[in-house]
DNA sequence: TATGAATGAGCTTTCATTCAT
DNA sequence: AATGAATGAAAGCTCATTCAT
């Protein structure tokens, strides 16, 4: 039996309860803000999916939008945890940029509802994000990590092509944000799946092959 | 009399008429799906800054959803017959691949709209798109062209790697959406404009790069 | 029957109806916001005392604001016209100036609402009044009136003090619009009522007698 | 330590406590419904204004209604203390009823607040004033002043018209509540700030003047 | 005596759509 | 072919109040 607040609840129960009702509203409103938009996103909606009323999500968000950003906020801070995980520490620079690419692509693939809200925020032209200190401030430890094979790989002869940190990253995002978000007009319009599961190796392999070559191949071209 | 359609117009002056009426319409309605999404767009609005009323949007087109559909299949029109113009016969396979990815790099640059139409029905899972004969019957010549020029490359041994048309179509939409229509969310976390003109060059250059790189950098990697 | 658009409606009937209808909103909104104040007022209480629906207060007026707007610029409007019909011309100024004050003695008593509204509006420190083109630019007819009464009086000997037409106004004012918009007050604490009409002659007589004492004692007090 | 009513606090310096925070809600409470009126007035508002909590309101109050019946038995009962004060025994009859009345006058204008209590109570057709015990027996000094300075001016001819102190205690009152209280849209209408310092001075004497001469000017008008 | 968390009821407003010619 | 007026349904939000210690 979860219990709950039933008959008699400590202080810290509480607290705990209050932090879970709040857990539970953000979920609920992740999948509803990623599936229908904001403007399409009902609060009454999100209310129904919880087991608290709308004016709870008044009471702890203070509003569609504040809901929203608060949405934002926390799936941009958990990406980053992810993102933290990575170790490549040893292996050798082409292998360690071929295994960053790959965790995005996992990533992406595994959070699509985070690439609806990405979408979602950009048709509102970052609005939101801008507005957050918390999202302004976000710190960026891919980027770094990425930096530093590149200079490894830049010394040692792997990469002849001098590229910046910031490019390899939004090169890997591209491909892994466009294969999850742009999926259905892709797939209507082209009749292939990009995510389907029999290609995912291939998209996957394609991703590092695509990186390690330009990477590789410098200057001459 | 102001005149215009005033008392005698003739037949072929009011389809005129109305047909100009209609683009009218969707030029509006266009605009306002791209910047506020479906559900943010106002039927109220579109009429508003239309020189006919909200009644006509009815007539003509017979719902809000409907005059989406209409939108989105202008708009994929109009990209087809543009990559029709591509003429890229007399280049040898590296510089015509080039050329290809810097036509949609500049169209997608040209277009933000239209992406911003895509990225919604994406959102909206695709449904419209695949409701609509129009748009499911889309023919892509664009997927044709690419994969002649894969042929002539790799009968010529310039491209040694065996790559799908479709996949190099891929990557590059990828490279070129991403830009665009992740412009403000990527702007804000990462710091850096991606459609800076200042930086234009320099991904215009970076995705021939890329393509070429992976295709010219065979099985070997 | 009173039939409005059953059946068949031509269109200057239907204005007709149009202007009724907001008529008739705005006479039930007057009551209300007088009645209640503006943030007590109901604009579901409004509608339901009216033949049409919520809805159409809004499609009419805009908004509770707006309706509340519209509710002042008429009551101020009516006040102004009923101001017109004073015709004192061939009265002594003593006896003119009298009149005038019997005039608004009698249209205050009998407009009750309209006090009510003009006590709500300086609650609200005349926000709505100030931001109203009507109500900005109401002439005022009777301030001229007084002021030609004055002036005759003046010049006959009547009047020996020299007083501003706007304070007469004023003090005017003062006297009839406090026995009305105070009378609840004034009659718990002092337990008279301002408003019986057992009093009314004695009230209407000792303004006029105010009013002339006031102007036919001059400068020696 | 902070001290205060931490731990060990004598019961004597609790009441003490208790008493400071009603206090401090009914100042805020004043504030609160003189300026926005009662349905206008927010009891988070009050709240947040206050060291206190909105719980605190409910705890010493019991409720909105009663806090605003609360704020109204306050000020009207301040109000009598203050008229308590007014010595005019040596003043002769005329000089001191032109005492009283810029007493009035003076009251007024220093407490603008009290004034829009007054009308708000108005509006709502002295409901609560007539419910609360405390109000309804009030006992009215004035009046009785009023009516001594009356009885002497008549005895020593001063006065030779035979006036009612109420009357003439809602004449004083008129003036200077309409001042105050309507100088909001009277300054809109007629482009006059009544409570315009440079014209204090003015107005005290025209009041003083009003009701001398009213009272020095009888029957024979 | 004191209080943070919660909430039912109802508020103003908006929106896509249709009526009636 | 064209249209101004009307509207049901539901949206986001707020408010005074009470619960549970």
């Amino acid at each position: 039996m979860p219990a709950s607040r039933a008959v008699s609840a400590t202080e810290p129960e509480r607290q705990r309860d209050a932090e879970r009702t709040r857990a539970e509203i953000l979920d609920v409103a992740t999948r509803e803000f990623a599936h229908q938009g904001y403007a399409g996103a009902r609060v009454d909606e999100i209310a129904a999916r919880t087991r608290t009323t709308k004016r709870m999500i008044y009471y702890y968000f203070g509003g569609k939008e504040r809901l929203y950003v608060a949405v934002l906020e926390r799936a941009y801070t958990m990406i980053r945890q992810a993102e933290q995980q990575a170790d490549v520490a040893d292996l050798d620079p082409a292998a360690a940029i071929r295994r960053i690419a790959e965790l995005t692509f996992d990533h992406h693939e595994a959070n699509p509802d985070f690439l609806r809200l990405v979408s979602i925020e950009n048709i509102h032209r970052g609005e939101h994000i801008a507005r957050s200190e918390t999202l302004r401030n976000l710190n960026t430890p891919a980027i770094d990590l990425i930096a530093s094979i590149l200079e490894r790989g830049r010394r040692d002869g792997t990469f002849t092509r001098d590229v910046d940190a910031l490019d390899v990253h939004m090169l890997v995002s591209s491909f892994c944000v466009f294969r999850v978000a742009n999926r259905h007009t892709f797939g209507t319009i082209f009749g292939r799946d990009l995510v389907d599961p029999a290609m995912r190796e291939h998209y996957r392999t394609m991703l590092g092959d695509l990186v390690v070559s330009y990477l590789t191949r410098g200057e001459a071209s």
